[in-house]
DNA sequence: ATCAGAAGTTACAACGTTGTAGAAGCGAAA
DNA sequence: TTTCGCTTCTACAACGTTGTAACTTCTGAT
C-alpha cells in the first residue's frame, strides 16, 4: 500500500507520483517557464501553447506545489485570525464569516484561540509560527489599552473590537455605542419608560460592556428620560445563567421595569427566562432587547428583538484590508492605518412591542 | 515606510531584513547545516557550538522560513477539519478541541465549513488546495454510504461521526446507541415510565438521529417498558424552536409523558421551555434530558442533564491518528484503517429526578 | 602505537517554483 | 533592406531549507 520513494521524499500515498512543471512541460514539449505562465495566467502566451499545456496539465493531473510556491514568492496566503474562544457564539459566527471572505480572495483562515489568556494572546500575536502567516486579524479580550505596544508587530495585523484604539494600526470597529443606543431608543418608541440594563461592567470605560453601556445611558437622555440606578444590574459573564439571576435580582427588588436592554443576547434569553418564571410576559409585561443577533437569538420564545452589529461587513473590511496590506496596496486611497465603523441594525422581532403610533 | 527590496522578493514592513541560517551560520562560525541541527534538535552537537549557535539565534532574532522548510520536506504541518457549519456549537466545539489537540502535536488547522452543502462537501475533499495540507478530519453531514468513494482520496484523511460507515478509512466515531440508551435508561432508573423522544427523524437509520432513537428503543426494550408511537415527536430540524413546537404537540395531544429524551440540547432547551409554558416544572412534573453537553447546557434553567458524547476524545484520538498516518506510523499498533468508538458519559444535573432507591 | 567505531561537523545537491533578462520570431515603419 | 517594437518563449538563477554521504576528531580497547 505505501509506496517508498528513493530519495528522502515520501510520495504520497496511492497510485501516482507527484506531478511536477518539468514532466508537464516535458508532456507538453514547452520550457517549464510557460508552464508556469499558463498556471498564472501570464498575458502573453498564444492560444495553441496555452492548450498544450492546460491539456498536458489535465491528463496527468498536475497541481501546483504551494510550498515551492510560497517559498519562491515570499508568501503563503494563509492568514491567523485570533479570538478569545471559537465557542462562544459570536465568534464562532465572526470566524464562519472571515473563512468565507477570505476564501473569497484567495487566503486560507488558521483560528487561532487565546482561551481568554492575556499570555495567549500576546503568544499569538509575536508566536514564531507567523513565519508562515501573511498577516492576522485580531480581536483582542484580555489586552487593553495599556498594551498598545503589543501590537506593533513586523507583519500586517488588522484589528477589530473595541478593547483598544490606536493609530498605529488598521482598525475595524462595530457600532457598540451607537447599537445600545439604538436599542434603548426603540424600547422608549415602543411606550416604555422605565428601561433597564442587564450585564453592565461597574467602572469599564472601553470594551464592550462600557460602550453599550453608554449608548443606554445617551439614548435615555436624548429622550428626556431620568436615568434611574436601580435599573442598572451589573453581571461580570454574559452567560445566560447570569441573564437569568440579573433579571431575577431586578425583579425581585421591587422595580418594576417595563423594558429591559440586555447587552447580549445570552443575558436577554436569560432574562425573558426569569420574567416568564415570575409568571410576566414578554412582550406584554416587559419588552426585552438583546445585542449580537446571535444565530440562535430567533429561535428563542419570543424570538428575540436585537441589534445585528454587522459582523459579516466587520469580516469583509478586516479580510480586504489586510489582504491589500499583503499585497502592498493601500486600502481606501490611504496610507495611513485605517479606521472603519461598520453601522448596526436592528432587528425587530417578537420580544418589544409595536411602536407607538404606526 | 515600505522597504522596497532590491529583486521581486518583498521585505516585511518594519526595520529588518528577514534573516536566515547562512547570516547565523556566519555569525556562529559553523555551517549552515549545523544551525539546521541545532534548530532541528539534532543529537550530536556538541554543547559548546549547539550554545553558539542559539546565542547567535537569539541575537539576530532568526526564525525559520517555513515555506522552504516545508518545499524541502514535503509537508506543511497543516491539516484541514472539513465541518458543516462552525456556528452550530457541537461542531464549533469540535474545532476548537481539534485546534488545541492539534497544536500539541505541532500542527496547524484550516477549517474549512461546507455550510450544508454536497457540493461543498465533495469540493473540500478534493479541492487542489489540499496541495499544501498534509492531511484532513472530516466530518461528514451532507454525504451518505452510498458516497463511501468519495472518501478514497490520495491524502490521510480520517473521518468522524455517523453518516458514513467504512472499512477504507481511519474512522472515530461516537457512542450514539449506547448514550441515547443510558439517556433513556436514566430516566427509567429515575422512576420515569412515559419517556418520550424529540427529534427523530422517521426512517433514518445511519445518521445521529437514527443512531439515538434505536438507543432509546433499546433502553425501554431492556428496561420491559411498552414502546409507545405517541411518545415518538419527530423534528427535522434540531433548534431550539422546533424543541419547543415538539413539546408543544406532545402535550397538547394529551399524552402525558414525565420524561423527554431530547436528541440534542437545543432541542432539550426548547422542550423546557413549553412545558414550563404550560405551567408545569422541570424535572417535578416531567424530567428532561439532553444530548451533546454543548456549552451551555449548564446554563439552562434549571441545569440541563445530559450526554457528553466525549468530543475531547474525538479530537485527540483523530488527530493523532492523522498525525501517524502523515508521519507513515501505523496507529495503534494496526496497519489496517482504524475504528474507534468513543464513550460516552451521563451528566446528571438539574433537569431530572434523582434515582430512586439512593 | 594502532585501529574501530562513535561523536561532531560539513559540502553539496536537491525540493519545485518564479523573476529576470534576453533570445527568437514577425510585421510594420523607415 | 534595415530597424524598431511587440509578442512569445526560454535559460538560468535564485528562494532557504534539509538529507546524504563523507570527512574529521576523539575515545577507548587491543
Amino acid at each position: 500500500m505505501e509506496t517508498a520513494a528513493e530519495d528522502g521524499t515520501k510520495a504520497r500515498s496511492g497510485d501516482s507520483r507527484v506531478v511536477t512543471m518539468r514532466e508537464v512541460a516535458k508532456k507538453a514539449g514547452v520550457s517549464i517557464k510557460t508552464v508556469s505562465n499558463v498556471v498564472n495566467d501570464y498575458e502573453y502566451v498564444s492560444d495553441a501553447t496555452r492548450e498544450k499545456v492546460t491539456k498536458a496539465i489535465d491528463e496527468l493531473g498536475y497541481i501546483v506545489n504551494v510550498s515551492a510556491r510560497n517559498l519562491r514568492r515570499g508568501q503563503t496566503g494563509v492568514i491567523a485570525l485570533i479570538i478569545p474562544d471559537l465557542q462562544l457564539p459570536y465568534f464562532a459566527q465572526l470566524s464562519s464569516l472571515v473563512i468565507t471572505e477570505a476564501k473569497k480572495l484567495g487566503l486560507q483562515v488558521i483560528v487561532e484561540p487565546t482561551l481568554y489568556s492575556r499570555d495567549g494572546e500576546i503568544a499569538a500575536l509575536h508566536d514564531g509560527r507567523h513565519a508562515m502567516l501573511d498577516g492576522a486579524i485580531f480581536s483582542p479580550l484580555e489586552l487593553g489599552q495599556e498594551d498598545v505596544a503589543q501590537l506593533e508587530v513586523d507583519y500586517p495585523l488588522v484589528l477589530i473590537g473595541e478593547r483598544i484604539f490606536t493609530d498605529k494600526v488598521d482598525h475595524i470597529a462595530t457600532e457598540n455605542v451607537e447599537g445600545a443606543k439604538r436599542a434603548t431608543g426603540y424600547l422608549v418608541q415602543t411606550g416604555c419608560r422605565r428601561v433597564a440594563v442587564l450585564g453592565v461592567h461597574p467602572g469599564e470605560k472601553v470594551g464592550s460592556a462600557g460602550l453599550r453601556f453608554q449608548g443606554y445611558k445617551e439614548a435615555l437622555e436624548e429622550n428626556g428620560i431620568d436615568f434611574d440606578e436601580r435599573l442598572v444590574v451589573p453581571a461580570g459573564m454574559w452567560h445566560r445563567s447570569d441573564g437569568v439571576s440579573a433579571m431575577n435580582e431586578l425583579l425581585d427588588s421591587g422595580v418594576k421595569p417595563d423594558g429591559v436592554v440586555a447587552l447580549n443576547d445570552m443575558l436577554a434569553s436569560g432574562a425573558m427566562h426569569a420574567i416568564q418564571m415570575h409568571g410576566l410576559s414578554v412582550p406584554e409585561d416587559i419588552s426585552v432587547i438583546g445585542f449580537d443577533n446571535s444565530d440562535d437569538s430567533q429561535y428563542l420564545s419570543p424570538a428575540l428583538t436585537t441589534i445585528a452589529p454587522g459582523l459579516e461587513a466587520v469580516a469583509r473590511l478586516s479580510v480586504k484590508v489586510l489582504k491589500n496590506r499583503i499585497d502592498g496596496v493601500a486600502p481606501f486611497d490611504s496610507t495611513d492605518p485605517v479606521f472603519r465603523k461598520v453601522s448596526s441594525t436592528l432587528i425587530v422581532r417578537d420580544s418589544t412591542r409595536r411602536v407607538i403610533g404606526r
